[in-house]
DNA sequence: CTCTGATATTAGAATATTCGAATATTATTT
DNA sequence: AAATAATATTCGAATATTCTAATATCAGAG
């Protein structure tokens, strides 16, 4: 799992981490938009809603088609963005810890823990 | 989908969003652990782990067991965290847009888009 | 109660994010 | 070319996040 990978999803996540750009994405995966559409749907500016896009569109979570001087845009990662909403949707109460015990650094199997 | 959902799911988003929190939850998924094997692991300050998890708690991914003075930390939504790593992993290529019109922005097909 | 290991909290500086206002760009129409 | 609609960019202030250093708390051992 090397770094460069995680730094890449932490981009998307950290995309998707906002309530602006969620809503934008959630928008976008009902059917393709331009940014004029998105505006009229959210309470954001205009210029807001662009730089939203830009960090979205940085992430490889959203691009667009150019038509005319409109910019449509969508979502190019559809199984990504609608399995996590998905996720997030099917929301499980949360489990307890099965068995408490959980570490090797108790004083009785102390076997090389600590800086060898 | 109200707000306040939303708002919940943009705290999960965030709190993974993050190098370390997600290297964190990565770690717990492994098994349990203690906040000082937490610390052997990742590079960083336990002071600074510790508030991590606290971030991570905050946004209910991962909870902990009190074992004498140690904390067992694990994920305590398992199926939604490994759902987002597992389609953070499938990356698909990206798609390009179907087709490329949009929306009713058009003038011929204004039908009330602008304000009524 | 004191000592120690484990963990949490606080405070503050450094840094990053967010957003509005203004302006720039681009494509289309006239 | 000028006007206009659509979108992007830049700047800067407000705000939020992150991290380190220092300190506090808490649990068990002695």
């Amino acid at each position: 799992m090397p770094a460069v990978i995680e730094n890449y999803w932490v981009t998307i996540l950290k995309a998707l981490g906002h309530p602006t750009r969620l809503q934008i994405v959630i928008e976008l995966l009902k059917g393709t938009k331009c940014v004029t559409d998105i505006h009229d749907i959210l309470p954001a500016s205009q210029a807001n809603i662009s730089q939203h896009l830009t960090v979205l569109r940085n992430a490889r979570i959203v691009d667009f088609a150019q038509d005319g001087s409109q910019r449509c845009y969508y979502v190019c990662r559809p199984e990504l963005v609608e399995g996590v909403l998905e996720l997030l949707r099917n929301e499980q109460p949360e489990s307890k810890a099965k068995k408490v015990q959980c570490c090797l650094r108790k004083p009785e199997n102390a076997d090389g823990h600590q800086a060898a």
